[in-house]
DNA sequence: TTCTATTATCGTAATATTTCTATATACAAA
DNA sequence: TTTGTATATAGAAATATTACGATAATAGAA
């Protein structure tokens, strides 16, 4: 096993699921606040700041540009990335969606 | 590996990451919808409405428990589950200052 | 061109997750 | 007590995730 039943639930609820699994790691978390600090785009001081190996980092930022939250650009050799904020606005407002409509018609 | 370091990120980002990971599960999703959507609480009716085997969905309850998402509460043989508004609302508030905080200064 | 710095990819090991079957437990009804 | 229903737990198989070292690719500097 191992493997998600995806086709037995619906768009959204799959939806859903990969942007809070994108979320769902400590290391992607302080990734993604570091950048935010950082008030222009940042490089990879991110490998210096977060304790992981420099593979590590360039994976988790590899998911995080997955589903768009965050946009690398490649200034010479070096890439800067930074938060995909019409994005992050919009995953924002999906979860709230998610979080209002569920507790709504609640016990 | 495939052990995530805790240790080297602080208690809001694994905190963080702690909730998002519960979420991050389309069964998990939809559960919490179906859950909401029986306005008074419901028990394992969950199984025939999911497509999922009853221990998958046990599982799948015990970690929503986990994070204190859902209540159980026993009536006779039956289990019957709600949202627990006040930490699912908490959740709600603390998510938004994370994706508030995170925001306010990007690039 | 050659060297060096920056980032990405590959391959792999360890651990985690998802799901199931089988079994155990709890309780109500017969 | 015995039977049946509801839920939980144990164990196992398949797959996914996390992290790292080694290496490749890229681009500016010497």
């Amino acid at each position: 096993m191992g493997l998600t039943k995806t086709q037995i639930f619906n768009v959204e609820q799959n939806e859903l699921a990969v942007i809070f699994k994108v979320l769902s790691n400590p290391a992607r978390i302080a990734i993604l606040q570091y950048i935010s600090r950082q008030d222009a785009c940042i490089c990879n001081d991110i490998v210096d700041e977060i304790g992981l190996a420099q593979p590590t980092i360039s994976q988790h930022l590899k998911e995080l540009k997955s589903i768009d939250l965050i946009r690398g650009e490649i200034e010479g050799k070096k890439v800067c990335y930074c938060i995909n904020l019409p994005k992050w606005t919009a995953i924002q407002d999906l979860l709230n969606s998610f979080f209002n409509t569920t507790k709504s018609n609640c016990c």
